[in-house]
DNA sequence: GAGTAGATCCTCT
DNA sequence: GAGGATCTACTCA
């Protein structure tokens, strides 16, 4: 049974215990026709203003994150090192700024374009691996940030398969070294022995 | 296999 | 004007 992510999925108060809930989940874009998919295996929380991590780290407000105090299950995109974009959901509620951080992907559908949107050859497991690949792969731009994730055009389903507590493990977060402590926080989830999932092989 | 440095551009101060 | 929620390639062992 495929159902899509409403609503009252993304509104929940606990982002992370949601992000070990999208793991399994299907992230599917639909560009002019053009639809790519893959399972969510690995991701991250980002706590609002609890967290030096995020960019609403301490209540900042900016045009680029504004999108995180909004509503929930909204996109939002941010280009990172000039190279990579970075594809977030937003949840809980409108003034409470927490999102989680889509990282790995495992292809699903449209693999074909995938590949050529990130000018490889062929499959391997470095096409949707670290979050600037996974929303190249699937042709997400900053100009996608603001986007609602109930429309038809870049969206969340479920379609039953689920990770059990065994699959999943948890980590500190990667790339966030100058959050001080708040980088050893352990809101990295990701699923055991995938070989999408970023860091070291198994 | 592990560790390190460079790329590259938008956003905020 | 500085720095960043990263990736890749190259060096060395």
């Amino acid at each position: 049974m495929v159902k899509k992510l409403g609503a009252e999925f993304y509104q929940g108060k606990d982002v992370v215990k949601m992000a070990k809930e999208l793991l399994g989940k299907i992230l599917v874009t639909n560009w002019k026709g053009v639809t790519t998919s893959g399972r969510i295996v690995e991701c991250e929380a980002y706590a609002g203003v609890m967290d030096r991590a995020s960019h609403a780290w301490s209540g900042r407000r900016t045009g680029r994150n504004e999108i995180m105090f909004g509503e929930a299950g909204y996109a939002y995109v941010y280009l990172c090192y000039g190279i990579h974009h970075l594809f977030n959901v937003v949840t809980n509620s409108p003034g409470i700024p927490h999102a989680i951080l889509v990282r790995a992907l495992d292809p699903i559908e449209g693999v074909e374009k995938m590949l050529q949107r990130t000018n490889k050859k062929k499959l391997d497991h470095t096409l949707t691996r670290g979050p600037g690949n996974v929303s190249k792969s699937l042709g997400i731009q900053t100009k996608h940030s603001g986007l609602s994730l109930l429309g038809d055009r870049i969206f969340i389903t479920d379609d039953g398969g689920k990770y059990t507590r065994m699959e999943i493990a948890s980590s500190p977060r990667i790339g966030v070294d100058y959050a001080g402590d708040d980088a050893l926080l352990p809101y990295r989830f990701y699923v055991k022995g995938n070989p999408n999932v970023s860091g070291k092989p198994r």
